[in-house]
DNA sequence: CCGTTATAGTATCGAGTCAATACCAATTGA
DNA sequence: TCAATTGGTATTGACTCGATACTATAACGG
């Protein structure tokens, strides 16, 4: 039992440790997460809403989150075809390139020192914690598309594959990217 | 495939869950962090610059965030006898009675969930994440005092204990308590 | 069709984080 | 004794964040 508040302790620190890693090249931590979400997420969750979901946070706080990283040319808006409120984000190139230099790659880093058994059970353990909590709090999952269960594997030919849900067609590099409408199979 | 890749995903959705409890009763992530180190840290490491360390941020910000929680009846300072420059902090009344609405709680329940093997898994692995980081980065540890080298125990009596290095007697509850100074037995 | 309601996003405000810089007072030490 | 170090505060500017209020587009129900 104690063992678990200890547990917690060091979740708690290792989040403390997380976040201070964003803070380089000018960027604040949220900036970066928003940056990663960019890169991961698929064409119908890379916008405000999406990302609003993702990071848990309010729909203003997001808004100018956008604007300093549009600003600073980091993030494309574009209108949405098909729905005049919605906004499509993208990662410009310079947006893409400061990916690089993210401080995320100094946890992989300490990741590697680790031995192969305790680095697989702390991604299983993890993996179960964040499905833990986003269920407490009845969060979306943002997993990958081709685990989804409105996912139809070359449902149009081969590597053309499609979602039942959003009635829409997806290449094949889209079935690895996270989706705001995710649901495990 | 780039399975390290897969959990530093995970880390880092786990440590925005982590900062998205921290908005509880008014407070900031950063407060409830630093209300929780208060409560766990021995007199040697409750001040300004432990603190700072321990949240690796600069001496600057930690001082502004104390000045929050002191004008909020949270934290006390008081001078610290035998360095005129060093001041003391304590959780008033009220700010140990803040902890008992502690959003991480939602965190131990998650965890609480997971079998027993799964848990110990975690433990071990954010255990030894956390190290390597701080490795990496030559950060503090800020282990809990019996499990240091500079510990003797029972140097002075049964249940009166002994820094060797800041030459000072402990008591049994201090050994429990977590240290700036703490060096690996 | 038209009005109601829901959805996607922006605007503004106030409190607070945060790094950077500058600063002060007490301690250490050559 | 007088410089360097250490512990902490003050100030500034950019940004986060929740709350609230607002606009525009879309969906729906009669």
């Amino acid at each position: 039992m104690d063992s678990d508040g200890k547990t917690v302790e060091l979740i708690e620190r290792l989040a403390r440790l997380v976040t201070n890693e964003g803070h380089a090249h000018g960027l604040k931590p949220v900036q970066w997460e928003a940056l990663r979400y960019l890169a991961r997420a698929n064409r119908f969750s890379r916008t405000p809403g999406g990302l609003t979901a993702y990071l848990g946070l309010t729909k203003g706080t997001v808004s100018q989150t956008l604007m300093t990283l549009e600003r600073a040319g980091l993030v494309e808006k574009t209108a949405n075809p098909g729905d005049g409120r919605s906004v499509r984000l993208d990662l410009t190139a310079a947006g893409a390139a400061m990916l690089d230099h993210d401080g995320m790659a100094t946890i992989g880093k300490a990741l590697e020192v680790l031995p192969a058994t305790v680095r697989a059970d702390l991604h299983a353990g993890v993996e179960a914690l964040v499905r833990s909590v986003l269920d407490l709090r009845s969060g979306r999952a943002f997993g990958i598309c081709r685990e989804c269960r409105h996912f139809a594997a070359e449902a149009r030919g081969p590597g053309l594959h499609y979602c039942r849900l959003l009635q829409a067609p997806l290449e094949e590099a889209e079935a690895g990217q996270i989706c705001q409408e995710q649901e495990a199979a």
